[in-house]
DNA sequence: ATTCTGACGTGGG
DNA sequence: CCCCACGCCAGAA
């Protein structure tokens, strides 16, 4: 029944992001058995603003494009962050997106 | 109850 | 690779 505080399991997982590496809504829902609700993890994250441990500058979609850098505070906030991380972003859009992509169902136990 | 929207993803062309 | 249409689930009006 993974309908258990869907809010924590998106929580869970971001917070079990590796430094320096991004992954996408789907990857999440994915893991979380929630293929389908892929916006749902964007909408939990959007919830996560309160928990400054949770790094949802670490999560875009599957394009590596920062979509949600407009509801960070700033408008390149999110990419900052994530430059600070060594990842490397142009134009809201991260480079060797493949080469720090960090899949949770494929890299976490 | 209905309708629209959204930090998305997949499939077809 | 890009563009378009559809699906999906939860919440707000």
């Amino acid at each position: 029944m993974p309908e258990t505080n869907f809010f924590e399991r998106c929580y869970s997982v971001a917070k079990q992001i590796p430094y320096g590496r991004v992954t996408s809504y789907g990857a999440i829902a994915k893991y979380l058995g929630a293929a389908r609700s892929a916006r749902m993890v964007g909408w939990a994250m959007n919830a996560s603003h309160g928990n400054d441990e949770i790094p949802a500058h670490r999560v875009v979609n599957r394009k590596g494009l920062l979509t949600g850098k407009h509801h960070f505070q700033g408008t390149n906030l999110m990419q900052q962050l994530l430059e600070s991380e060594g990842i490397v972003v142009v134009d809201s859009q991260i480079q060797n997106f493949s080469d720090v992509f960090w899949d949770p169902s494929h890299e976490l136990l």
